[in-house]
DNA sequence: TAGGTGACATCAC
DNA sequence: CGTGATGCCACCT
């Protein structure tokens, strides 16, 4: 496994319940500010790590579940946040920025240079 | 080796 | 303010 997804894995992990955070924030946090779709690549993959990744807590920008559809179910991925308390309508998340977990002010600043 | 893809983001019109 | 086009990085065929 590449390290950038050592990284990846390791900040979503961080993601706690009932939080949420976008592609482009953590593509930054991990040091490919224009990777976000790294990002996105690497929650698809996210199988491949012999963790749990929280993926259903990772959204695209505007807070709507980009992702649901590689979820297995019809709403697996809604329902799991709906789980830990975020409402989502329509595939999109209910007050988003309030709910955003930035890993930039949460997590201490060498975080992504282990 | 080269080309195409993807759970995004951003700029231009 | 909405839609379209381009850039990005790593991976897969």
């Amino acid at each position: 496994m590449s390290d950038i997804y050592a990284r990846i894995f390791k900040v979503v992990q961080q993601i706690p319940a009932g939080r949420v955070c976008n592609y482009g924030t953590i593509a930054r946090f991990i040091g490919s500010p224009r990777g976000s779709r790294l990002v996105g690549w690497a929650m698809n993959n996210s199988h491949t790590c012999d963790d749990y990744i929280p993926a259903h807590r990772v959204v695209n920008r505007v807070g709507m579940l980009s992702g649901k559809h590689h979820f297995p179910g019809e709403n697996l991925m809604q329902q799991l946040l709906e789980n830990e308390g975020i409402v989502v309508i329509d595939d999109q998340i209910q007050d988003f920025e309030k709910h955003f977990w930035d890993p930039m002010q949460e997590l201490p600043e060498d975080f992504c240079s282990e």
